[in-house]
This record gives C-alpha cells, structure tokens and sequence, in this order.
DNA sequence: TGAATATATGAGCAAATGTTCATATAAGGA
DNA sequence: TCCTTATATGAACATTTGCTCATATATTCA
C-alpha cells in the first residue's frame, strides 16, 4: 500500500489512458508493428483527427514512441512494459470476462 | 494484437475503473486488510456517499468482494490477480515517473 | 514556388463522469 | 417499537472527455 497522495494520483491518470476504446485500440494496432497515422486510422477506424488526438495523450503518457520518415509519422509501443500490461489485461479479460 | 472489437471495448471498461482517484485510493486502502465502509471513507477523506458511489462501481466490475457483517459491510480486493495489476502499476510509477 | 499529401491542433459541442444532497434501507440496542 | 448507526442510491449539477469541423504546419513533388 501506498500512503502518497500524488503517486495515486499520477497511477489513476496512468490507468485512465489505457481506458478510453479508441486509445486502447490504436495501442493494440500497434502490437504488431509500428504504423502511420493513416494506417492507423484504418485499422482503427476513426478520423485522422480524432486519431490525431488521442495520439497526443499517448504521447504525453509516454505509452507510444514515434518517429518522423518523410511526410509520414510512425508511431510505435513505447516499452515492454507498456505491452506486459496489455497482456495482462487482454490475459484478465480471456479469463473472467470470456 | 486481438481483432475482436468487443474485447477490446470490455478492456477498456476495465481499465478505466482504476483510472479515478477516488477508486484507486480505495484499492489502495484495501491492500493491506479488509476495510468496513466507515473505514474506507476516513481513510481516503472523502463523503460516505462518494464512497458507496464508487464502491458500487468497484463491485460492478468485480475488483472488490464484499462481506456483511451486522451493520458493516467489510470490503476487500478481489483477487490476485487485481492486486498484481496494482502493483504492476505502482512499479511503473516508481520506475518512469518517480 | 505552388499544389498535394500527411499530420497536428484549437474551438465548440454533446456525452460521460463524479460529487453533493436528500433520502431509502437495514441492523442493533434501549 | 423507536432511535441510532451503517450503507446504498436517485436526482441534479458541474466538470471532464472525446469527437467534429476548420485550419495550421510541414514535407514532397512537379
């Protein structure tokens, strides 16, 4: 247990980004290979500005890396930590959720 | 990577419980014993009913169980395997934001 | 340089979320 | 039974959130 205000406070805001469908999405496209935005946006179907934007809370919650290559952008899982946690979810949700 | 949007969707429900602070400083206050709802609410200093709000919250989605004892109800951590996703969080907070 | 392509971002808006307030329900003790 | 204590819950309201639309920025190519 931790008794510090502000670490509980910087984890909820840590757990709130893998919370949202589209995040979690674009995060799981991601799995495989990193793509561009317009890939991206395919794959997960939404606008390149709602894309656009929930790109920009991943990248100020450190969970993806990207890289410029031309006119392109090329985002990419940040960590394997980030991806141990997705396992673990998708692993918590085969198992309770089915 | 899943490809079945409904999971990813039921993820994401998931994750989102623990991003709240109210939520998150109740897990935490749980790690150590079973806490009666009194209790809970001292601990995280907030109203009885913000508590019992987010209680129910914690219940819907299984991250707590929960016993009645005459008046009390004791609240406590499902099971490891939440406390595992807690202290993975906790980990990466010490590690990437210290 | 001008047009096309790729990405980012600000403003506005609608939906979701979390708190408070009031009240309901339930158990224990006088 | 009546009062007190413990917990749960509905409604209202303010805040947060995520989308769309319009536009800005940046890169490539003709």
């Amino acid at each position: 247990m931790v008794n510090n205000k502000a670490v509980i406070t910087k984890l909820s805001e840590f757990y709130k980004v893998f919370g949202d469908v589209t995040r979690l999405s674009i995060l799981n496209a991601l799995l495989d290979n990193e793509k561009n935005v317009g890939d991206i946006c395919k794959e997960v179907n939404m606008s390149q500005s709602a894309v656009s934007h929930q790109l920009k809370i991943l990248r100020l919650y450190n969970l993806v890396k990207y890289e410029k290559k031309g006119q392109s952008v090329f985002y990419n899982i940040a960590d394997n930590h980030i991806k141990g946690i997705l396992k673990y979810g998708f692993d918590h949700i085969d198992e309770f959720i089915k």
